[in-house]
DNA sequence: CTGTCGAGTTGATAAAGGTCAACAACACTG
DNA sequence: CAGTGTTGTTGACCTTTATCAACTCGACAG
């Protein structure tokens, strides 16, 4: 389920508007309540945005790579209601929201475009909604690795073979786990057999078997 | 968080497009899997939606009431995601969309309202990510009766005394709970004394102390 | 090279919520 | 109007995951 544009999506947006900027890591794109002027599409590196609620808790809602677009949430208050993070130096392309609703309006193919990314992301956040309302740790922490798989393979990268940009904080905060939850059923996974893990590296060994172990399980919570 | 338009907007849609549906109790307006061709406006009635896992796990991922557009998980893929049922007898109003996508290039407000009603419906799911990742169940039941109540309230019905349309199970599976869970803390908070509670009426007695309680309380889980 | 800090792992224990089961209150059916 | 199914409540018990704490490993600073 990535969301995001594919190459040639990408580069019809990228003729359109322009603007690369460039985020260090730490820093963020855009924060809570910052007014919405732009949407931003990942050129290069990792992103996660965040929801902070009143009494300090926060929740990290996404990940985003390379081709993904992010910001969409501040369209409808004009406000941006997360903040938007970079994992390590990154280049995004900022794409002012106005200028391209007016330019969707001569160009259909773009509208059309656009409308699929920002329903592509109501589908996953449904599915998220699903994997914290039903599922349980380790078929959790087996969803997330099964998707970040699946998104580097669909960049062309190693589906069965690749390294964390987050924390087992942040990924903890993602699953709406602890995370001392995530190391453990990392730890429990490897003594499955099921995958590698030394620290951010992570290497499936069985995908097959994991994709079982999701689909079968029934009950959940 | 309600998303929607309002009185005036759906109005508007209303003039653009038409056709009213009506739906029983029980009955989908679409189901996972569906081909996709419009988007429906809730003229009457409740709506719940509804993902379905492989393994026969579900989750109810959203409620709908009158004035709020649901359907919107299909633009990307051109087929609906999840279920869209009737907890009573309803009326939708059918805005097929390729229509909508051709009209709104002609009237940018139109556009800007659908890219609004979309980005609502982003900014709702982010918040409930937040209450499945990081509240607990006490939590959850207290942000979904007040959730409700507002929307009663936006819509000019009483924000203290409402019926719910749904059983004890869809708001658990809502609310990624049990029944039993949902149950026993309605129980305890009107033992509370901060609700009042018989089968699906409720009354909100101290709405004040029900925010604070959320917004207080820190750690969660 | 030593000290400190952040990230991660692991163990012991506690708490929250799930599971199973019994039962009550209704609504619907024959 | 008795019988059955659905919905909701409550209790006893158990599983999962959180919490608290100790410890390791590197990275970086002085």
């Amino acid at each position: 389920m990535p969301i995001g544009l594919s190459e040639a999506e990408l580069s019809l947006v990228d003729n359109l508007v322009g603007e690369r900027r460039k985020i260090a890591r730490g820093e963020a794109i855009f924060r809570s309540g910052d007014r919405f002027t732009a949407i931003y599409a990942v050129k290069l590196g990792f992103f996660k945005t965040e929801v902070l609620a009143e009494d300090g808790r926060h929740q990290v809602t996404s990940f985003y790579m390379t081709g993904e677009v992010l910001g969409m949430d501040g369209i409808s208050a004009e406000t941006h209601y997360c903040d938007a993070i970079a994992l390590e130096d990154s280049e995004v392309c900022l794409i002012p929201f106005h200028e391209l609703e007016m330019i969707s309006v001569k160009v259909p193919t773009l509208q059309r475009h656009l409308h699929r990314v920002m329903s592509r992301e109501i589908v996953r956040d449904q599915g998220m909604m699903m994997m914290l309302g039903a599922m349980r740790a380790e078929e959790r922490v087996i969803a997330f690795l099964l998707n970040l798989s699946q998104r580097y393979l669909a960049r062309g990268y190693a589906a069965t073979d690749f390294n964390l940009r987050m924390t087992r904080e942040e990924i903890g905060s993602y699953l709406g786990l602890k995370l001392e939850t995530v190391s453990r059923t990392f730890s429990h996974l490897q003594d499955e057999g099921l995958v590698q893990v030394e620290k951010k590296h992570i290497r499936l060994i069985d995908a097959a078997r994991l994709r079982t172990m999701l689909s079968q399980e029934g009950a959940g919570r």
